[in-house]
RNA sequence: GGAGAGGUGGCCGAGUGGUCGAAGGCGCACGCCUGGAAAGUGUGUAUACCUCAAAAGGGUAUCGCGGGUUCGAAUCCCGCCUUCUCCGCCA
């Protein structure tokens, strides 16, 4: 969420720049500047009162030690007041903060002022291309009819064992997911990434201070036994090992990077875009995360991005990376790119990675900070995630475009993972 | 899951109702000392919020978390989380 700080001082700037995502903040703004303004006035009282009675005890201490229990209990009659007055702050204080936030966690992030403006995915600037276009007969195949002819994806056995959206990979798919596991690990960590092996459940605190709750909720699989949810990302357990942390300068950026399974509720996604492995309530993933000082954020989107770029084209797949505009972008994000690859046989663009900025918009809910070098201050710390890269769609668009009379071909930097290049028909 | 013992500042550790945000030590920062270093020595060393134009300063809160008792809680009571030991179970 954005701070308080930053929306009262500059009310008309975060309205202005909030509608490039398409948001009236106007109304909200003004609520949230008099909230603020009362919640000031309360805290003050209370601050007040509290002294007051602290004061008074430490007044009753004395008398005590000095054996004047006349004074002591005269003092003693004056706190009744007083406390009542310190509940009363307390209660309408905590109220004012409690509908403060809420409002507060109404407001999207503001979007960088390189984010055009706009509504639809249509919107959305393609930054880079690359790869070339397969050229595949008439007769290709989409992925699940071929991963059903070399019986290396079993959908209906998913739905037996769990439900939809849940697939089981076998054989040699088991052994490319795996493969690509490795692969993409293997790369993050040659850039300097550090490998972390995180739970995939989170506790309530964990889920908030990425942003997943309040406001998605429906959107993770919840254990209520525990309270405990799956991560619908590694970004979760990730950023959220800075939670409550202030960072020395010198040690940002911190780089980490995890395989975890993802699960995702998708309530309400149907149809066609469910197809196969285009959108699954599980799926594998690997995830990089930065926690990067302010002032050189935007850099490491961009080495991010062209970290991830690297991966799409060591595995030979087109692709095109889009600058979303702001009305397609996330809630969460200051600035967001995403990475496609063409699925040849669908004839889709498929959403493999998406690469963000979250400026401090996660770093205020977990109070994550990083103190100067110089003069020891403490600021907020932007984090940056992206998924390098997740696996289903990858492995889509590689069945599709690299199926051949005999069967389907392995890019290189699998095949030596694997120890197979072609998956036989 | 059962029984018992713990959880104090960056770390160790004292503190069982009253000037305790917390002794002492270590570490760290700056200064003195030194040719330079070590040793020695002096000072400083949490976070959030409020107040202040800013800095300085002041106020409030925080001793795992949340409630309660009390004029007053690190200290007493209740619930939860967590660590260790033993038992049970188990990949």
């Amino acid at each position: 969420m954005l701070s308080v700080r930053t929306i009262t001082e500059n009310p008309q700037l975060v309205a202005e720049r909030l509608k490039v995502k398409n948001f009236e903040a106007g109304s909200l703004i003004d609520e949230i500047t008099g909230i603020d303004s009362r919640r000031r006035q309360l805290k003050a009282s209370l601050d007040n009162s509290q002294a007051e009675s602290n004061r008074i005890s430490k007044q009753i201490g004395i008398y005590f030690r000095e054996g004047k229990k006349e004074e002591a209990d005269r003092a003693k009659e004056q706190t009744s007041l007083i406390k009542e007055q310190i509940k009363q702050f307390g209660r309408e204080l905590a109220e004012e903060e409690k509908r403060l936030t809420e409002l507060v966690e109404l407001l999207p992030n503001i979007p960088h002022e390189s984010v055009p403006p706009g509504n639809t995915p249509g919107d959305n600037k393609i930054v880079r291309e690359g790869g070339s276009m397969p050229s595949l007969g008439k007769d290709a195949l989409p992925h699940w009819e071929l991963a059903r002819r070399c019986d290396i994806i079993d959908f209906e056995l998913g739905n037996k064992i769990t439900g939809a959206g849940f697939p089981v990979y076998k054989g040699k798919a088991a052994k490319l997911q795996r493969a690509l596991i490795n692969f993409f690990l293997d790369e993050a960590v040659e850039a300097g990434y550090t490998e972390i092996m995180p739970p995939v459940l989170v506790n309530e605190d964990s889920a908030y201070g990425t942003g997943q709750l309040p406001d998605k909720e429906g959107q993770m699989y919840h254990v209520g036994e525990d309270n405990l949810y799956l991560i619908p990302t590694a970004e979760v357990p990730l950023t959220n090992i800075f939670r409550n942390e202030i960072i020395p300068a010198d040690e940002l950026p911190r780089k980490l990077t995890s395989y975890t399974p993802c699960f995702r509720r998708e309530a309400g996604s149907y149809g066609k875009d469910v197809r196969g492995l285009n959108r699954l309530h599980q799926f594998d993933k690997v995830e990089i995360v930065e926690i990067a000082h302010p002032g050189s954020s935007y850099e490491r989107l961009e080495a991010m991005t062209g970290y991830i770029e690297s991966l799409v084209v060591k595995l030979g797949l087109p692709y095109r990376i889009m600058l979303l505009c702001g009305g397609d972008m996330s809630f969460h994000s200051s600035k967001t790119y995403d990475f496609e690859v063409f699925s040849a046989a669908q004839k889709k663009w498929l959403e493999v990675s998406s690469v963000s900025n979250f400026e401090t918009f996660q770093s205020t809910r977990m109070m994550l900070r990083y103190r100067e070098k110089e003069g020891k201050k403490i600021h907020l710390v932007h984090t940056l995630n992206g998924s390098a890269l997740a696996l289903p769609r990858i492995l889509a668009a590689l069945l599709e475009n690299n199926q051949t009379p005999e069967g389907i071909g392995i890019p290189p930097p699998l095949a030596e993972r694997c120890g197979f290049d072609i998956i036989g028909f």
